[in-house]
DNA sequence: TGGTTATTTGTTTTT
DNA sequence: CAAATAACCA
């Protein structure tokens, strides 16, 4: 009878998927490893797989676990899998990051190991904060010991289950030597504010299995299937946390690129994937190699890139795609006028109508380069979306208002507590050495923060800490406000509790009441993240701690939206995982990619070379590679020399541009600037009166002309879209 | 205490 | 060329 009615789902589930695929999706039991090329249809396998798994009766949903990179990964697989399975049944599974499903967990039996459940989740400026107090409690010199290099030592010794003894007993070098007495003090500032960074989620929740083996039972019962996307970017600790929950079934499948491995510098270990058969001796190993994604010519390409990589498993790209475009590979002769030529290479390809704005991505190195990207789609009129750089949640007015909200949640939060003194107008008055003080008193006293105010408010008998005066004073009254705000969060919706708070703190009046544009953008991203408040209102009692829990965790990517029509401006590392019809790779340039920090050791080399083969694979239809003559760096134009990466590309496969002419995409050459200083590289000479015509704005009369550096700047009267002031070499104006 | 300016310093990638 | 920090004055 449950044959029968499995019967049609399970052709269902398997319909248009390859001979290797169908047996990625159907051998469920034991340990499987999935190596899956880009574009092998890898997001496809897992969601089959898991709709398989519940549909062929091997598991009900909520005795699967699937842990993804982004949270866009799980939610985009969970919404693959309300259409598969249903809504129903979709809802039930657990699909998330390793960090939020560990966040879950030690938020339900953390208390077995003493973590507080309201815990707060650092951020990677939260943590940096804790390392500088911790610095200073040391009296050690942050300008010396840089906040920022301590905490990735951190981060990589509890990356590898080292507690702060074990750190300091295997101590081997002066720079360790004091690691190892900022660690024992940045994990003491966290506890004492109930805190957590993002490496304690993951080992905390390891902690809590080891001690508790029954709390690991439950869990290992529950989660009969497991599944963990990304593999190859996993680190130590997650490695150990994927053996304990699938410790008793071992029904674990893991699916992954060791090619695309680009997390190293983030602790993730190549060799959780490469060694998964010897984990593993009975693991069932597949290969996914067939490209569906790209045409022949790219995958080709990225086959010879990764090919010259040293530390990888001997295999070979495939595709029965046509062959496709070649590669355009261009030499631009400033990081301005590349951009200059992505935008207008963009305009040409939408003009020409069966490519929009959505269909294409622009790449770079690192964020610092997406700024004359911008400038230059910006001038063009094309709209696009920064993924990363300056987040929605790093903005100050929105951190400011997150740290009021979070210390309403969590007031041993001491490091959002600073926060709210030192950046809302609730603080006005309080400075630098009454919050030392306060801090002193906490560190002496082994408490929060928050108490000494409470013991300064005469609401406490410990011993309050040394403040008197108008700092006194005024921190009673912002006790007081604080107080009325927690009675508040106990019976108003969160967006009322929202509205409150930025009364109350005088950040409405802040930035409601001024008049500048600045000031009210600012106003504007707070009343976004009210609406984002806003739609927890309906979760009731939970609903700021899970508002929090969200904010903490979004990802870049995350923050993706494809709905709507615009181009994608992306970091290489933040587009792992997506697909574009055009890609632009920009910067392609020695120190930039490979970048010039990478270049020590052969093993970060080979990790910019999969970097650079990640974002070559990211194309389905056209590459574009695109590098300088001369970037500005630190300010200060430097010569540029291609990167060595692109010399791994069979020449047969690329266009270099030089053959026909085309008329927007010619580089200006250094040479050119030199000869003719006072003239736009290739444009025509402009006077005054001279009837021109521009792409986007039409037919318009020269009005001025004047030099600026080595360039002339035009200003244009346009028959239809009236004066415009214009560069001369960017302009692209045709005299008539 | 807090705002201003001068100087100095440094840029990878992110859960 | 920024942003972040230090020094300075009100």
């Amino acid at each position: 009878m449950a044959v029968v009615q499995r019967q049609p789902g399970k052709r269902d589930i398997l319909a248009g998927l390859n001979e290797e695929q169908i047996r990625a999706v159907t051998t469920v039991a034991g340990p499987v490893l999935i190596v899956a090329g880009p574009g092998s249809g890898k997001t496809r396998v897992l969601t089959h797989r898991v709709g398989y798994l519940i549909e062929a009766g091997y598991a009900s949903p909520w005795h699967i676990l699937a842990v993804t990179f982004t949270n866009k990964a799980a939610r985009e697989m969970r919404t693959r899998l309300e259409a598969l399975i249903g809504l129903d049944q979709a809802q039930r599974l657990t699909v998330g990051t390793f960090h939020a499903t560990c966040a879950r967990i030690l938020r339900r039996d953390g208390g077995r190991i003493g973590i507080d459940p309201r815990f707060t989740i650092y951020d990677d400026a939260d943590q940096l904060e804790a390392v500088r107090q911790a610095l200073k409690a040391l009296g050690l010199d942050p300008k010396q010991f840089s906040p920022r290099s301590i905490l990735s030592r951190i981060s990589a010794a509890k990356s590898q289950f080292q507690s702060p003894q074990q750190f300091a007993e295997q101590v081997q070098s002066y720079w360790d030597e004091v690691v190892s007495r900022v660690y024992p003090r940045y994990e003491e500032i966290l506890r004492r504010n109930q805190a957590l960074d993002f490496d304690d989620l993951l080992t905390e929740t390891l902690r809590l299995f080891h001690e508790h083996p029954d709390v690991l039972a439950r869990y290992q019962d529950w989660y009969r299937y497991v599944l963990v996307d990304e593999y190859q970017d996993t680190n130590r600790v997650q490695y150990l946390l994927v053996r304990a929950i699938s410790g008793a079934h071992r029904n674990l499948c893991v699916v992954g690129d060791p090619d695309q491995s680009i997390y190293g510098w983030r602790q993730a270990d190549i060799r959780n994937i490469l060694d998964f058969k010897r984990d593993y001796p009975d693991a069932t190993e597949i290969h996914l190699e067939l490209n569906y994604r790209s045409t022949r010519s790219i995958v080709e390409a990225a086959d010879a890139v990764i090919r010259a990589n040293r530390l990888r498993i001997e295999r070979r790209l495939r595709t029965e795609n046509p062959r496709g475009e070649p590669i355009r590979l261009r030499e631009c002769y400033d990081e301005g006028h590349e951009a200059q030529f992505v935008a207008s290479e963009i305009r040409r390809l939408t003009l020409r109508g069966d490519l929009r704005y959505r269909d294409i991505a622009v790449m770079y190195r690192t964020n610092a380069q997406s700024r004359p990207l911008e400038e230059a789609l910006i001038r063009a009129d094309i709209p696009y979306q920064l993924i990363g750089g300056l987040r929605f949640y790093e903005r100050k007015e929105i951190k400011d208002a997150l740290a009021l909200l979070r210390f309403i949640a969590n007031p041993n939060d001491s490091v959002s507590l600073q926060r709210v003194l030192a950046y809302t107008p609730l603080g006005a008055g309080i400075g630098d050495r009454t919050w030392q003080e306060l801090e002193r008193w906490a560190a002496l006293t082994r408490q929060p923060v928050a108490r000494g105010i409470a013991a300064l408010a005469g609401q406490s008998d410990v011993v309050p800490p040394q403040i008197s005066g108008r700092p006194a004073r005024l921190l009673a009254e912002v006790w007081g406000t604080l107080q009325q705000l927690w009675e508040a969060s106990e019976r108003l919706l969160l967006s009322e509790l929202f509205d409150l708070a930025l009364e109350r703190s005088g950040l409405a009046q802040l930035y409601h009441d001024a008049g500048d544009p600045e000031q009210i953008e600012r106003w504007e991203n707070l009343l976004q993240l009210r609406s984002v408040l806003a739609s927890y209102d309906s979760v009731g009692d939970g609903a700021l701690r899970a508002f929090l829990e969200e904010s903490a965790l979004v990802t870049d990517a995350d923050t993706l939206d494809d709905a709507s029509d615009q181009v994608t401006l992306i970091t290489l590392h933040a587009a792992k995982g997506l697909e574009f019809p055009v890609v632009f790779l920009t910067g392609v340039e020695e120190g930039l990619l490979p970048h010039a920090r990478s270049l020590e050791s052969e093993a970060q080399l080979e990790e910019e070379r999969r970097l650079f083969y990640v974002g070559m694979t990211r194309a389905k239809q056209r590459l574009y590679i695109t590098y300088t003559f001369r970037r500005a760096r630190f300010g200060a134009a430097d010569l540029s020399v291609r990167s060595r990466f692109v010399d791994d590309i069979p020449v047969h496969l690329i266009d270099r541009g030089d053959g026909p002419a085309r008329p927007d995409t010619s580089p200006a050459r250094p040479v050119d600037r030199r000869a003719t200083p006072s003239d736009g590289a290739s444009s025509p000479p402009l006077a005054v009166g001279m009837r021109v015509f521009h792409a986007r704005f039409g037919d318009g009369v020269v009005a001025e002309v004047r030099p600026v550096q080595s360039d002339q700047e035009v200003v244009v009267d346009f028959k239809r879209h009236g004066r415009k002031t214009l560069l001369a070499s960017l302009a692209n104006l045709t005299v008539d």
